[in-house]
DNA sequence: ATGAAAGCGCTAACAA
DNA sequence: TTGTTAGCGCTTTCAT
């Protein structure tokens, strides 16, 4: 059902019911009769405007695309969500893609999500390539990144602030009296794993606490990742007494490794983690983490996409840092502690 | 950058640079030189085709919508998830609609879902009425409701075997000795409810145990209603000794509740539930639940959906199930079971 | 082997 | 108060 037919219909101009539907009959002073007709017809024909037709005509789609490396991972489900409730509150739809985390498919999505004319875009990129963001944002296209942000580039970034939370995790392992650690971490080269490495390891140094490189190890935010790494460290230096995780995953990951070993953790084994899990307080044990502010990354995400899309100028920060909130909880406890849980 | 400017740049005519930058080149026997020509001019000019006025010409959108009460809820996630993946593999794109639960946002997100013209609908319905969806069906567009189904009604839908699943966790609660069962229902009057409800209610009745409607507590699928509804019932019947939460985020309000009751689970109180959680097996105490395939369903439903784009016939069978599968886990325990963990 | 032109459904400038 | 018309960017039929 078009347009014209619904004017057919009432006897009108496609002007006219163009007006009319879009409530424009009091500022064109079109008489009730002809609105009458207009709205009758197009209810009864069950009229709906093509808002295809609509944009090809206005230039702008209201759509917005949102790229995550994995939709069913509650970490991005909850910053899609940000912006989806956020996008939708003015006006404009989601266009949701599913990188599953790899470059390639990253790119071709990009470039459909680009086909469709989005006006902005929110992606937390797959890769350690940068390109074809700045090239879209080169052709004018709004863009914020969210979560794993690129060291350099001049690409805006939400995302937490990694080194804080790594310091406090780090000094926690300190105060329980942890001097040989081993860090599982995520896929070097990437801002959050880079940052919240080396923000753990100055924390260290600082107490006089080193921190070699034979103890990091893993090379994915996986709990595959995680359990292999975990295992091996631990077969290796049986010293560790305490494991840092780089994100939830790899620490269900490290979780299971210590219950194949027959370590139980707190027991005979620390571990602290980034991110918290759901329900992380009925978890056992229950997980020392630095807790992100998920859907504050993504309403943060969407509030400056939004503003650039509003014509605003990007901010003067590049990383927009979102402060993450350390709980402690029952997985650290001094070394060989012994007993009671 | 449009085609006719990047006709204008090679030098042919409008007309050719849409051939060959459909790859109609071929087909069309258009000289070497003149392809490369046209492809040179769109590469440097950085042409991007509009899939806009492609789909305002072919009538076809190639867009898919999924409407879900609450993107960030994992279990919608994982629908989610799926169905983007398959979609994405037969060209289509998604728009991603959240009706937070909602009636009224429901209807009108996919009315605006519809004004975008899109090709087919996945959706988990927020409320009871289901006639915004019948009249998008009757207007030809092909839908596949998921997980929330309607009783009556011609709409095909995708949802687990609540039966099965109610069943089975019945009988594992009768196994252990409970005689006084509480349930802490979702939302009256959904079939997920109501199904898991009957199941369980007429497997108890068969086995000559009553559940008295006191008994029968909660008014919706989240954790503030497993919580105050836990909390009142064991208050007021002292004497329940197992517990059956329809969700996951009701036995998560449950947990809650008993803790502060100061009730042990499992040693003071079983906990049976119906959806698992992300790492129920970490979960203090491990939740004996009926998982469901969550992945199976957005699979399902995006397969359905797709054949019936492509013009396949809606299948006979109206209801489409997917197995549960019930894992016995720690939190269900013979009654007044005192002692060791 | 290439071009001219119609038309997808809509909006808005200009006319009347 | 209403209508006529151009045009958004593209595909495709019909010519040449």
């Amino acid at each position: 059902m078009t347009l014209k037919r619904v004017a057919e219909i009432a006897g009108v101009s496609i002007a006219t019911a163009s007006r009319v539907l879009a409530g424009k009959g009091g500022a064109h002073r079109i008489s009730e009769a002809t609105v009458a007709a207009v709205t009758q017809a197009a209810e009864k024909s069950g009229f709906r405007h093509s808002h295809l037709a609509r944009s090809l005509k206005s230039g702008q789609s209201a759509l917005i695309g949102v790229v995550v490396p994995d939709v069913s991972n509650p970490f991005f489900a909850a910053i899609a969500r940000e912006i989806t409730l956020a996008a939708e509150a003015k006006g404009y739809s989601v266009l949701l893609a599913d990188s599953r985390e790899d470059d390639a498919s990253e790119r071709r999505l990009v470039g459909q999500l680009r086909d469709r004319r989005i006006e902005g875009l929110v992606v937390c990129p797959a890769g350690l390539k940068q390109d074809h963001f700045t090239a879209a944002q080169d052709a004018g296209l709004p863009l914020v990144v969210v979560d794993r942000g690129f060291a350099d580039g001049d690409l805006l970034t939400v995302t937490s602030d990694h080194a804080q939370g790594a310091r406090a995790l780090a000094q926690v392992l300190l105060k329980a009296g942890h001097r040989h650690i081993g860090v599982l971490q995520g896929r070097p080269g990437t801002l959050a794993n880079d940052e919240r490495l080396a923000a753990f390891k100055a924390t260290l140094a600082d107490a006089g606490v080193r921190l070699p490189a034979t103890h990091i190890v893993g090379d994915a935010f996986s709990e595959t990742s995680g359990r292999t790494a975990a295992a091996a460290l631990l077969r290796e230096r049986p010293a560790i007494t305490a494991l840092f995780a780089l994100s939830n995953q790899i620490a269900l990951g490290a979780l299971r490794a210590a219950a194949e070993l027959g370590r139980v953790v707190p027991r005979d084994l620390s571990l602290a983690t980034f991110d918290d899990l759901p329900h992380a307080e009925f978890l056992n044990p229950p997980l020392t983490t630095a807790c992100q502010d998920v859907p504050a990354l993504g309403r943060r995400a969407a509030e400056l996409l939004l503003a650039r899309i509003a014509g605003e100028a990007k901010p003067r920060t590049r990383l927009q840092r979102i402060p993450v909130t350390v709980i402690e909880r029952a997985s650290v406890a001094p070394p060989s502690h012994k007993g009671k849980q």
